[in-house]
DNA sequence: ATAGATGCAAATGTTTTGCAGGAAA
DNA sequence: TTTCCTGCAAAACATTTGCATCTAT
């Protein structure tokens, strides 16, 4: 079962948005909680079909996209055409190695400032960004 | 014509590729050279046809490919999901504006420095980055 | 003459949409 | 019983590939 806090913050946004709480909604919740991070909508798919076969890659989208809305999930893509999702935490950044595909997160204050800088110079007001470092992790330049 | 130099350039990697000097590979050459830089396959191609109103798609994505692997132009994609291509040059990343789509180049070496200084903290050896600002420009704030 | 290039149509891969049937409220 | 969901199949969309034909060398 997912674990009660996300649960409830699920119940509650659908709640205020008239919107019905099924039992697929709860069994991606409960798979997408288990994870590690970064995982694409295909593994979830995969996953989620392990326990609920009947479960389509419609659903599976659709409902990563509410929890997007409701501030559970987080989007991200990386340079292979795959989306993948993040449980939503605070800011940061990522490196990947392009390789074994491991992926780290980062957060750097300097370049955050820098990138205000940098805005402000042209005299772009800053929506968000996207900064992703790629390069061989430890274990693959080993090998 | 496409400018000497870079017609030059290009005939000499064909030359030492054994690959053929078409019309078609010097019109494409020519009027991504004419551009500003980051245009989309689909506006390149468009213009393309202005003059050589027979060229295919297939031909201005096989050739923008090719004048990557000689070095004379760079592919980019922001979010917007269509490749862009820009004339080679320096090192740089860039800033977006997500409602008129203006694109401005931007070079900074601190935050190039704290790349490098976060690969090390993860043992990570440094391939590539992609660096992407998005917010407003200067007009679209105004309006 | 021959290796290589072209353009069309079809395939690719991922995400989205239309819709008829199904389940939650 | 009404509104919202679901799963399938089909559509979207940008880019790539297969192939028969054409062309530079």
């Amino acid at each position: 079962m997912a674990p009660e806090f996300e649960q409830k913050a699920l119940a509650r946004y659908l709640e205020e948005h008239n919107l019905k709480q099924t039992k697929q909604r709860e069994a991606v919740l409960e798979v997408f909680l288990s994870t590690q991070g970064h995982i694409t909508s295909e593994e979830l798919h995969r996953r989620v079909r392990e326990q609920h076969p009947g479960v389509g890659y419609t659903t599976v989208y659709r409902t990563m996209k509410l929890l997007c809305e409701a501030g559970l999930a987080s989007e991200r893509s990386f340079d292979d055409g795959a989306l993948r999702y993040e449980i939503f935490h605070e800011h940061h950044d990522h490196l990947v190695c392009t390789r074994c595909g491991k992926i780290v997160e980062f957060e750097c204050s300097m370049i955050e400032g820098a990138q205000d800088q940098i805005a402000d110079r042209y005299g772009f007001r800053l929506l968000r960004h996207r900064h992703e470092l790629y390069g061989l992790c430890p274990n693959c330049q080993a090998e």
